[in-house]
DNA sequence: CGTAAGCTATCTGGTTACCATATAGTCAAG
DNA sequence: CTTGACTATATGGTAACCAGATAGCTTACG
């Protein structure tokens, strides 16, 4: 009776269905060493105890962690009480990390979510008069009167930024056009990029879009072709007797991201006016 | 000047650092028509647009989710802002489910680290004892007197079952061993594994471990020597003129996870008494 | 105006952690 | 003693790149 042999061990195929995994991946693990079944008999069967399963299951932990098969298996080789200790002290922090990044991940796909469904269910040939919040607002540098080339390396400089200090919220990034661009049709002469934020960072300086009255309008198509819209805008405003105060705000309500090419892209300009 | 040409636009090198990926990303991307440079020359130099930027910021967005670059492609061609707000609807579920997950594996490893600190820092010689409270333990069926391929499979019915319920949390897999076992020197044969659960879940039936006073010893080697360890018990309790009530309790507090081999295995027993 | 530095391109081969499939050997039950 | 269900090894393939080689282009300087 060979039974006696394997008593107490798991032949591959059992091992691996305890294991959610495939046969072919514990085959793997002794391949490379990770994981050898306690015993091999002659026919080079494999033979798992269910002390294993405890290993494979710290396999398994620290794969999520996206640890390398070989780190682990360096991990395993010199495995101590103490060695595990550190190891998923280390790993807590990470995890810690990871937690904070989901739930920035979060925050992102809801303000796309709810930016693509207010621009799905407005009239985007209406101009209106609207009383806003106040808003904080991360500037670019100045790109006023900039070649094409200064405004790529400030357009990069300031996507740098954001991203080193986590700006990004899904908040499309946004241009500010001064009063007298408007005025004098320069409308793709812009002053600043911006993006809005929404946890103050006490050592950078912030622009205050001001509380207030706005003219919100909203442009169809790409950008070349602003400047009827921009002529719109200036005719309500004479018919309704207003005055540009300092900046006009633009932001993309649907880009790239959600339509194909510029003639469907749908811009939000905000005019601050007296 | 061909410069007027590339205006503004970014040429690969310039946007897979805008980008903080390497170029041959990009040029992957281009390959699979995944990220399509706006402009490409008849030298084939490609010309990234800024507006790809959002492009390739959600491409980084969904692969953080483990979506396939193809599953991504698929998504871009037909995108439009239902498809986006569906996609992203999803996405935040799945987020949602992978943060709960994280918890779980912070509890775990926490689990972990204060079981091992705690077997490093106590005297292992020393039997004491304790009062301990209640505990809630789920149990595998009844696994006394059963053979070799019966406790296997009793092993793997109880651990899918933990792994389906998420009752796994850290906490080794413990066995119960009954007061005429230990009395008779039958000491591998256990009546019940164990598992100490945390949230009771109401459907499901818990062996309550209860509060009272525990023998409580350690045993380091392999369990084949186990007998030693429970006559130094029994010395001890008659000695301290105790009697078993009705079960022991045996956890591996090291155990091939942070050990090699049987000989370094430390197994904690706490025997019920009055 | 020419050249060298610093780009760009494509191409090949390698990586990780497997999965699928094919073929052949082995085991356990009727 | 055969049959069906297992086991083994071996080969090739996958995703999403990365590293390095080689060759072409371009632009800034002398």
């Amino acid at each position: 009776m060979s039974e006696l042999n394997i008593g107490k061990y798991f032949t591959t195929g059992e091992f691996a269905k305890l294991c959610n995994v495939k046969k072919q991946t514990l085959i793997h693990y002794d391949e490379i060493g990770l994981l050898t079944p306690d015993i091999k008999n002659d026919k080079g069967y494999r033979y798992y105890s269910y002390q294993q399963y405890e290993v494979f299951s710290v396999i398994s932990l620290l794969k999520e962690f996206n640890m390398p098969l070989k780190e682990i298996k360096r991990f395993l080789t010199n495995r101590s009480p103490l060695e595990l200790i550190q190891l998923f002290k280390e790993k807590s922090l990470e995890l810690e990390k990871k937690i904070r990044n989901l739930h920035r991940m979060q925050k992102i796909i809801e303000t796309k979510i709810s930016l693509t469904e207010k621009a799905l269910c407005m009239d985007d040939s209406q101009i209106t008069l609207k009383l806003e919040e106040e808003e904080q607002l991360f500037l670019s540098k100045g790109i006023l009167n900039s070649s094409d080339a200064e405004f790529l390396k400030a357009t990069s400089d300031f996507i740098d930024f954001c991203n080193e200090n986590e700006f990004y919220t899904g908040f499309p990034i946004g241009a500010m056009i001064s009063k007298e661009r408007i005025i004098g049709g320069d409308h793709d002469n812009y002053s600043f990029l911006y993006t809005k934020v929404n946890d103050i960072h006490p050592s950078l300086a912030f622009h205050v879009k001001p509380k207030g009255r706005y003219i919100v309008a909203y442009h169809k198509g790409s950008y070349e072709n602003i400047s009827e819209t921009y002529k719109r805008i200036i005719r309500f405003m004479e018919h309704e007797n207003l005055n540009i105060k300092a900046f006009a705000y633009e932001e993309y309500i649907l880009d790239e991201v959600s339509v194909k090419g510029y003639e469907n892209y749908l811009t939000q300009i905000m005019v601050e006016v007296e």
